[in-house]
DNA sequence: ATGAAAGCGCTAACAC
DNA sequence: GTGTTAGCGCTTTCAT
């Protein structure tokens, strides 16, 4: 069927040895072989069969990168990041996607270890190390992006979210925002951090942390919109309700945006809203949304170098965390807009 | 090192084949044998290589996906629904983007192909028919999604254009425009055929069909919006400007919006905008996006189904091309607010 | 510089 | 029912 390195082999009267080792560069082969074995492979079309290739090498050329949900931008730009990364080291990425279900995270694994990756980056939705035994077990090098695990010792690369959350709450405190609320989830580091974040903004500038002010929620991540808008109209049903929130992300900011609007109050002047992650369409939102960006694409570039490190054996095991300053963008949403804008 | 099928037979003083046939659920083991095998390999958390079963069986049990860009959400979700069929039936999805270049698909098909996946599914930024020329030599089974190319004689599934094209601007026609613009793109199929069913429209409802109304654009894809903002610029130039405009997608409309909005213009009661493929933030932009949706999900599963049945044989090569309706969303950038809502 | 032999981990065809 | 024998297409090691 397909053409094979033992059928260049006998055209060319030479052995399969001797074109395995063109095809790879490998030396010991001489000058006049070289040639015609590199023409003949041209003219058939060859293309190495990877899947034995890669048995008989014990190694496949080929990183794997899990994540949670690829239709939430931030993680297709991860993995394009990745991508890029890869391609440029002839390296193959294989993509999977989660769901946000820590099941088939954990098939997703074993599936990519089955196929003989080289490594693995997974911007995990499981909050504990179960899921990782085989991973572990199977010694393939993998790096954690965007969340990381606790107890899990391996290298990572994520934003600094504890800086995303001070960054956002020190905005709208300098905004002169004195009861300003905060949308997070649960469970992960993410949203952990960008609550400590918050806590710390408060705290270095003499504001009291109000319970009442912090609204927790699963499921930001696929139905931010949702939550957000119930999460915020819980918020508004306070006694005396903020006048600034800081959401998780920008979909929850957008969730939070609609309600407050659906109660006639204004953004930014009586409520000002702060996401995180920088969407593409946030700046054409009904109110151009203000946000922290996360470099997600960069995120993959670093997740994907430090896997082939990993590989090259470059670094031990014993991870890196690699964390990436965020960036604060200022939009209406927060600081009005200076010029009438209609 | 990882645990063989050897381990698991020597451990059990049976043969290697045994093993074999007990995990694939063939025929000819006995019980107790079969019930011990089964309970060795889930002490031993065997995991088969399948590099080695593909290797030696000839078939992945894989499907690749290549999509143009990972990051338009459109995309995202075609994965989503190809990956949700594959997996119910066992296969993995290989997910690889070309971002939106015609090489790098190539590139990907190739790398696809000697990884020995069992079908591809491809929404290609090809225009011809020439990078697929090895796809069709390795005789591997294809579905098209989203973008069909010329001549190119396999299965499609995609959404039926010129039915987005009509219904869209029918829409328009019967809010009472009389000066449609279109702003399209080029040489791709779903850009040709939502021009096609624009001009119908027009011509089934009597108005004329004006060159300078159509406004035709590379780079509706990744840079919509920016694209979106100058081609709506040029049509504000004409000496009389129109009434309505039917963007390609709906980043381009965004652009539409922001360029009437920069000029003064409401929309939509100086122009109605409408746009395609329904963006989870469509609903939520500076003036709620009209769109025509693509069930993109949907696209994907019947892509991946398609796939299936082919690497079955159960259908032949020959493909049928399979069109879903589109789905028209009016939202406030065509109807405007029924009720005030500031 | 070149090639023969062994083997990667598995499946398929056929014996017993 | 169970096992034996050949591969799948490649790389690796070690002779020559």
């Amino acid at each position: 069927m397909a053409v094979r390195l033992k059928d260049i082999a006998e055209d060319l009267g030479v052995s399969l040895v001797t074109v395995s080792k063109v095809l790879r560069d490998k030396p010991g082969v001489g000058e006049t072989t070289r040639k015609r074995v590199l023409k003949r492979v041209k003219e058939l079309n060859y293309r190495p069969n990877m899947l034995a290739r890669s048995l008989a090498s014990g190694q496949s050329c080929s990183v794997g990168l899990i994540v949670p949900d690829l239709v939430h931008s931030f993680f297709a730009e991860v993995a394009r990041g990745a991508s890029a990364v890869l391609r440029r080291e002839s390296y193959q990425l294989f993509l999977a996607s989660a769901e946000e279900e820590p099941e088939l995270e954990q098939q997703e694994i074993e599936h990519l270890l089955a196929r003989g990756v080289d490594a693995l980056i997974i911007a995990s939705c499981q909050n504990n190390t179960r899921g990782f035994k085989s991973l572990l077990k199977s010694k393939t090098p993998y790096v954690l992006v965007d969340r990381y695990i606790q107890k899990l010792s391996g290298s990572f690369v994520g934003t600094d979210d504890i800086a995303v959350g001070s960054m956002a709450t020190e905005h709208l405190i300098g905004l002169g925002r004195k009861r300003i609320a905060h949308i997070g989830g649960e469970q992960i580091s993410t949203s952990i951090e960008r609550l400590n974040g918050y806590k710390n903004a408060l705290e270095a500038n003499g504001q009291p942390i109000r319970r009442e002010l912090v609204a927790l929620r699963a499921g930001l991540e696929e139905a931010g919109i949702e939550t957000g808008i119930r999460a915020m109209s819980d918020l508004l049903r306070l006694r005396k309700h903020p006048d600034a929130v800081f959401c998780y992300n920008d979909l929850t900011a957008v969730g939070a945006i609609r309600c407050l609007r659906a109660n006639r109050l204004r953004v930014p002047e009586d409520v000002a809203v702060i996401g995180c992650g920088n969407l593409r369409l946030s700046e054409y939102l009904e109110v151009p949304l203000s946000t922290v960006d996360q470099s997600a694409r960069q995120q993959g570039e670093e997740a994907a170098i430090l896997a082939l490190s990993l590989i090259a054996r470059e670094r031990k095991p014993r991870g890196r965390h690699l964390l990436i300053p965020p960036k604060l963008i200022a939009r209406e949403s927060t600081i009005g807009c200076e010029h009438d804008s209609n």
